[in-house]
DNA sequence: TCGTCCTACGCAATAAGTTGCATAGCAATC
DNA sequence: GATTGCTATGCAACTTATTGCGTAGGACGA
């Protein structure tokens, strides 16, 4: 019940086609809800079927024609609904973790690159986020209520990856020293 | 092919029951690892089926019988050489951020709320880890190898919730400030 | 013109996870 | 003696997500 709401969400102020979907799924929303196009273009279907979206195929010339989504009356109501349900918080869900636990039965090293990997991802991620609000969000308080929410969607990932990078550095420290000075 | 891998994480030092193992999945490992133990026991029998577990009934008295689980070698090696894979990492999906984006479509007066059961909750998670690591991890580096991974796993966590726990503050803020004053 | 890339949509099989229900022994308590 | 609660295991149905493959048109450059 989730990608669902996730699709609803993203054509709340435009209508897309399944391919726009995947790609926006690359990007913005997609960083908190991840999906493939073999997964949106089934729940586009069921969303359809559902009455919540309706489709409607566009013509074009130059490239194949597609078929275009946007959100029924039924379908932006669903939504709300959802947005006023509580959910539950999940967790990490992160093998490195598990990962860890192994690090005394195992050689510590795979773990180690895995870590400086992730330094790297991560140091990644938070740049492009950055880069992000610095050209969007740059005065948050002034933003219109409907970016805001956005804003702070962005602004958890930055911590988020600010937290985990820094925890990434002194993980790769610790393990090191210990490898070095067993 | 992740839940099996810390299953046999989980059997690592020690052999348990399904109950044993779904129990310490609601603690430790359970923190970065969910699972119900509907999934736990068909895990279990895969991974015995499998040749990866050795399953041996124990007869009780005064509580039912129960059947417990070691590694095999075969187990132990298969876990090893997952470890030495390097994985890649996942998006958070958390309903909340796909919510945050409906915030200037829909009142935002049930997400605030749904922002302060956040914060309560991940206030205690917090309190919880920071128990355990006073308690169990109050000087890293002079811990076994062993421990050092866990220290860094539960370390994580606890800088996740510290950070989550401050977000959420400053977001309950602009979006009241928001409301109060559109 | 051949290969490669981008747009655009989809199927099928499998794996992973959730939900709801069921069974059963024994202990303690009311 | 009936209810509640803990230990202990499982089935069945369903939803969600992943992996791999397939089709097809047009653009663009070598």
């Amino acid at each position: 019940m989730a990608l669902s709401h996730a699709i609803l969400t993203a054509l709340l102020d435009e209508e897309l086609s399944g391919y726009d979907l995947a790609r926006k799924f690359e990007t913005s929303l997609g960083f908190f809800w991840a999906a493939s196009h073999q997964q949106i273009y089934q729940e586009l279907k069921k969303l359809s079927e559902g009455g919540h979206l309706e489709a409607s195929a566009v013509e074009q010339a130059g490239r194949p024609d597609k078929i275009v989504y946007r959100l029924t009356d039924d379908g932006r109501r669903a939504l709300a609904d959802w947005v006023r349900e509580t959910s539950r918080r999940k967790p990490a869900k992160d093998d490195l973790y598990v990962k860890l636990y192994n690090v005394g039965h195992t050689d510590p090293a795979p773990v180690i690159e895995e870590l400086k990997a992730r330094r790297q991802e991560h140091g990644e991620r938070l740049a492009l986020y950055e880069r992000i609000r610095a050209r969007h969000y740059a005065d948050p308080s002034a933003l219109p209520l409907q970016r805001q929410g956005i804003f702070l969607a962005l602004d958890a990932g930055l911590r988020y990856e600010r937290t985990f990078l820094a925890w990434c550095e002194d993980a790769i420290d610790l393990l090191e020293r210990s490898q070095s000075a067993p």
